[in-house]
DNA sequence: GTTTACCTACCAAACGTTAGGTAGGGAGAG
DNA sequence: CTCTCCCTACCTAACGTTTGGTAGGTAAAC
């Protein structure tokens, strides 16, 4: 019952179906803002007054954009894996080595540490199963596809694992550097994820 | 900056500075009703009318037995790490062989998955760092002390790691399998965590 | 003159918390 | 033996605040 994930998306930065007059980018704002906040304080911590004033508008205006708080956090969500996706291709033909490609994937979980302590958004989102909108849930998982996908395309093509354990490889790899991650942020010390990273990859779970 | 653990504590189920006269149970049921909404929805998510009609009481009533909804927390997440270390080391002193401790390790964590899809409550509150008050953060630190040591003295009394790197490889394993947990829970499906055990097995972080 | 992009001004529900009350029991004084 | 006093273990009722959400307006752009 797994969702086929289409990897190769052309990245608009607006939905197909509405035209974008001028400048539409107090939705972009909100939905840059609202994944900043959702990373430090996941869907439930996130609210619209307090949106609204980091994006410099009104908590009700809001709703001239999204629906409701759980459309604008499907909006989040698709929007965070559509650029996780695209950084992961860029990361993938920069340089055109699946083995170096593999050794900075952790970076881009890092950044969202080094960013205040955040994580990933779909990582928080994850812990929040039992109280996210169906709509948010499936992208969060959609998110781990992705991931997963470019992990296991990645490592069959680095030759370092077998092609027929490249998948439940891959998993493992995303499912350690989410708990890394969650490690680091309860001590608020990057230090620690980087320790664990080195320690996936003297484990061999990672290649070093 | 590291604070010490001991894990050779007497485990009380009252204070030692109050005399628990007859059953004060309702002090019990509302700390376990409490661990568990916390394994679900988390710290944020826990909230005193449910918690009052889960134990059975009104919501005021819970003020009679903690000042305030923090310190609740903390005393949650104080007696889960008390818990857990009592299971650990019941865990090392069954067969006494550490390496069939080892192996059963991750049970501790499949049985919240198994519990209707919760998943280990520090796990969660590492999460909601940003909004944990300091007492329950800081008790939430020492659940993960309290793992990670126990994990560390087992795999170097097994021999299956060197002395010097059991410390990383505990933490590697701690962080591996809370990330687990969360994939598993983010799909409500508990195989994907065996799955994720069986890989790390297969990929060398835990001992086959 | 309709649409776009907001706004002000609300609302009902839910939140943690507080005030003040009550039923019952144990302990000491008379 | 009983009366008073205090403690425990709750309760009802409300507080102020925050939450997601709504109704209706306005000023500019097309």
């Amino acid at each position: 019952m797994r969702q086929a994930v289409n990897l190769c998306i052309s990245f608009r930065r607006t939905d197909s179906n509405e035209d974008v007059t001028v400048g539409s980018n107090a939705r972009e704002k909100i939905l840059a803002s609202a994944r900043t906040i959702a990373q430090a304080h996941g869907y439930g911590g996130l609210n619209f007054r307090d949106l609204a004033e980091a994006v410099g508008i009104k908590a009700a205006s809001i709703y001239h954009y999204f629906p409701g708080k759980a459309e604008l956090g499907a909006a989040v969500a698709r929007r965070y894996w559509e650029d996780s996706a695209a950084a992961l291709e860029a990361l993938a033909s920069d340089g055109a080595d699946p083995r170096g490609a593999l050794r900075r994937y952790p970076e881009t979980f890092r950044k969202a540490l080094a960013s205040d302590n955040r994580i990933c958004l779909c990582s928080f989102m994850a812990a929040e199963y039992d109280d996210l909108p169906d709509g948010v849930m499936s992208e969060v998982q959609t998110f781990a596809d992705v991931n997963v996908a470019w992990l296991s395309k990645t490592l069959a093509a680095s030759g370092l694992v077998q092609a027929a354990d490249s998948d439940a490889r891959a998993r493992a790899i995303f499912a350690a550097i989410a708990g890394a991650q969650l490690m680091a942020r309860s001590r608020a010390d990057i230090g620690i994820y980087d320790a664990l990273i080195d320690g996936y990859r003297a484990a061999g779970l990672l290649p070093a």
